[in-house]
DNA sequence: CAGAATCCGTGAAGATACTG
DNA sequence: CAGTATCTTCACGGATTCTG
């Protein structure tokens, strides 16, 4: 246990731009979705605005904007009237596509259980009060 | 992470339960972790604490209580002193492991590109203003 | 050991209105 | 169309204390 000495290099990594954060930013609520839609093809902001139900316009900026700072998403403006922006995974990006939609499908298939293994969680909770 | 959402029976559960939030719950920021560990075999509670560098207490407690809700993790209780509990994945929850590690393995492998496309994109944005 | 309970600061997230 | 700007609310998450 007591390993005072130095902190391996790896930690002091881990520390600057930790796991969990990527984690966060990679299968995060609003970002599994967009890493999706990017991947399958060039998406523009109204679209996925649409196709992605409840986010709101500063949530889907805000993400979109962190998922370019990280090298995930490319943002291409073309200057026409109205303007056009178009995004889509970048390279490294591309890697996640397959556990993405594994995640998306297994959510889907075990919706209803886990909608019902909340309800019976909670009537038992509600029988301890 | 919406943890707090213990919604009153009286709610229309079919639709509280968008797959965004599946997701948010199964692929959170210390979901992934944990869920990973608990397929892998049997964790104690101090054991997960160790294993998952960042979590406060508050944190694990949180999102143990809110995967056992939902059906994806089972709790069990040895009666010994001092007392020892258990947490081991559940049946539905073992098919989220491989893309669940899939997404570890990924973020370990591009955390370095990460890093400098985040650095990168600052200094360009320095620039800027 | 494995939590529960409490307080509290910070940031996430929504709603709305505005703009080039 | 593709965003900003502003305001507000609420939940995350840390620190601490207590307990069976």
């Amino acid at each position: 246990m007591s390993d005072d000495c130095v902190m391996p290099l790896s930690d002091v990594q881990a520390e600057a731009c930790p796991i969990v954060q990527i984690i966060d930013r990679v299968a995060g609520k609003w970002s599994v979705s967009i890493l999706v839609a990017a991947t399958r093809g060039p998406v523009r902001y109204t679209e996925l605005e649409r196709s992605i139900p409840g986010i709101s316009r500063r949530m889907l900026t805000l993400t979109l904007r962190n998922l370019e700072r990280d090298g995930l998403l490319e943002r291409t403006v073309y200057p026409t009237v109205p303007p056009k922006v178009e995004y889509r995974a970048t390279e490294s990006a591309r890697g996640l596509y397959g556990h993405l939609t594994g995640l998306l499908e297994w959510a889907e298939q075990h919706r209803p259980d886990i909608i019902e293994a909340r309800m019976e969680y909670d009537r038992a909770q509600a029988l301890a009060a």
